[in-house]
DNA sequence: CCCACTCTATCGGCCACAGACGCGG
DNA sequence: GCCCGCGTCTGTGGCCGATAGAGTG
């Protein structure tokens, strides 16, 4: 990936797409993700114009530039002067979005190309944007997954929620890569009033940069160990450790790398008190905190007060690039538990959960266990091969199994 | 509680070979 | 830059042995 579009390779990249994986510009984007109606849920934001290489997560006011996560950290936290720096969250789309919406999204980018309409179909230049740091406490559970909002945002609600979404880096942001737990328990301190314990939302920009988040993160890891969920989905919990056991989320999702040295996703909280209590950190931990708090907030308390937690594939190697990939499962980045929100008065309608199961059922249908096959042609010779003890022999010589008799020859 | 043993589940290696791939001319 | 030939690498499925973990006495 580079400075020019992936797929054309003769425009410069604008946006990147972390499910293609892909920087693009915006006419390939257009082109790419309306082809189709899953393509036009991917999420895309833009590239970082440092490195041209990673999504941008936020714009830095005073530079006029769009970063990534390691390079806003390696630009602002070494120095004080640009440690100050405002910056703005850089929203998600998805859709098909024109140019003019665009502009509406990323008010602060003034050379938006025009692009053609004319690939997408009627009706697709509807757009669903994600912000980054905020998310829709109490809105309807598709709306955040962007699966089933095709929601043009109204400019006011960008303004607000840029507006609310801009912070000066403090002298303990250089904890921003490295614990970035920490700027979440800033975050939830700075919104504290706004968002409420039953609005888990308040993430740090980066740690839901977009859907990629929870589309890159792999469900399959946590299908592993899940075979009833909709027991676990249905049932009330009076007892977390009677579900989870005392390795919380870790041992019902099977997150295999869950040690107590690593710091990748340190747990805390953003409130002393335990009914302004936050979790500070989107991902299994705050799955942990949230579910523990909602049955024995002073349980939760006590453990998740020591609970360091990683996830597989990030280890402590991890660079910034990698940590914005520390996924967590898609059900809490979209900010409500399928078990309900922790304050009643919010409490999700069932309909809402059963759709939640619904597409999770669906999206562990499709993705999970299925091996991919890259050859066709391979997988039909290795069908109809011929096998001694499973392994292929050399064709006219004695077998013991012929796939195509589906039996063996003597 | 610890140890030894059994049972079950999981994982990786092996095999042939067509096609993908890279490289030099 | 394009094409061709050659050598190397890759991936495919079923079986089996090694290993890990759980269960039992």
């Amino acid at each position: 990936m580079g400075y020019l579009c992936d797929f054309c390779g003769e425009q410069r990249s604008m946006v990147y797409c972390r499910s293609d994986a892909a920087c693009l510009c915006l006419s390939c984007d257009r082109n790419v993700h309306s082809a189709n109606a899953l393509s036009r849920r991917h999420s895309r934001t833009l590239v970082c114009e440092r490195c041209n290489s990673q999504p941008a997560f936020v714009r830095c006011v005073e530079e006029k530039v769009s970063l990534c996560q390691n390079c806003d950290w390696l630009g602002h936290a070494g120095s004080t002067s640009a440690s100050t720096h405002k910056r703005q969250t850089v929203n998600c789309y998805s859709g098909c979005p024109s140019a003019a919406e665009l502009s509406t999204i990323w008010s602060f980018v003034s050379d938006i190309p025009a692009v053609t309409d004319s690939t997408c179909e009627k009706g697709l230049s509807s757009i669903s944007i994600r912000d980054n740091s905020l998310t829709n406490c109490g809105g309807p559970l598709q709306s955040n997954d962007g699966q089933d909002a095709s929601v043009l945002v109204e400019e006011n609600d960008i303004k607000n929620v840029d507006k609310s979404s801009v912070w000066t880096e403090s002298s303990s942001l250089p904890q921003l890569n490295t614990k970035p737990q920490n700027v979440d328990q800033q975050m939830g301190l700075a919104n504290s009033t706004s968002s409420k314990m039953c609005c888990p939302g308040a993430k740090a920009p980066g740690q839901h940069e977009d859907d990629g988040f929870y589309e890159d993160f792999n469900m399959d890891e946590i299908d592993l160990d899940i075979e009833n969920y909709e027991e676990l989905f249905g049932v009330a919990f009076n007892d977390p450790q009677q579900l989870f056991g005392n390795d919380g989320i870790g041992s019902l999702f099977g997150v295999k790398n869950m040690s107590g040295s690593d710091l990748n996703c340190q747990s805390a909280y953003a409130a002393q008190d335990s009914s302004m209590m936050q979790p500070a950190c989107s991902n299994a931990a705050s799955a942990d905190s949230m579910m523990s708090s909602k049955t024995d907030p002073n349980l939760c308390f006590g453990r998740q007060a020591h609970s360091n937690l990683s996830f597989s594939g990030l280890t402590g190697e991890s660079n910034g690039g990698d940590f914005q990939d520390c996924g967590a499962s898609s059900m809490l980045l979209m900010g409500e538990p399928p078990w309900g929100p922790p304050c009643a008065e919010s409490s999700l309608p069932s309909t809402s959960r059963s759709s939640a199961v619904m597409r999770y059922k669906e999206k562990k249908k499709t993705r999970k266990f299925e091996k991919k096959v890259r050859y066709a042609a391979r997988k039909a010779r290795a069908d109809v091969r011929k096998r001694v003890k499973g392994r292929f022999v050399k064709a006219g010589e004695a077998y013991d199994y012929d796939p195509l008799s589906k039996r063996r020859s003597f």
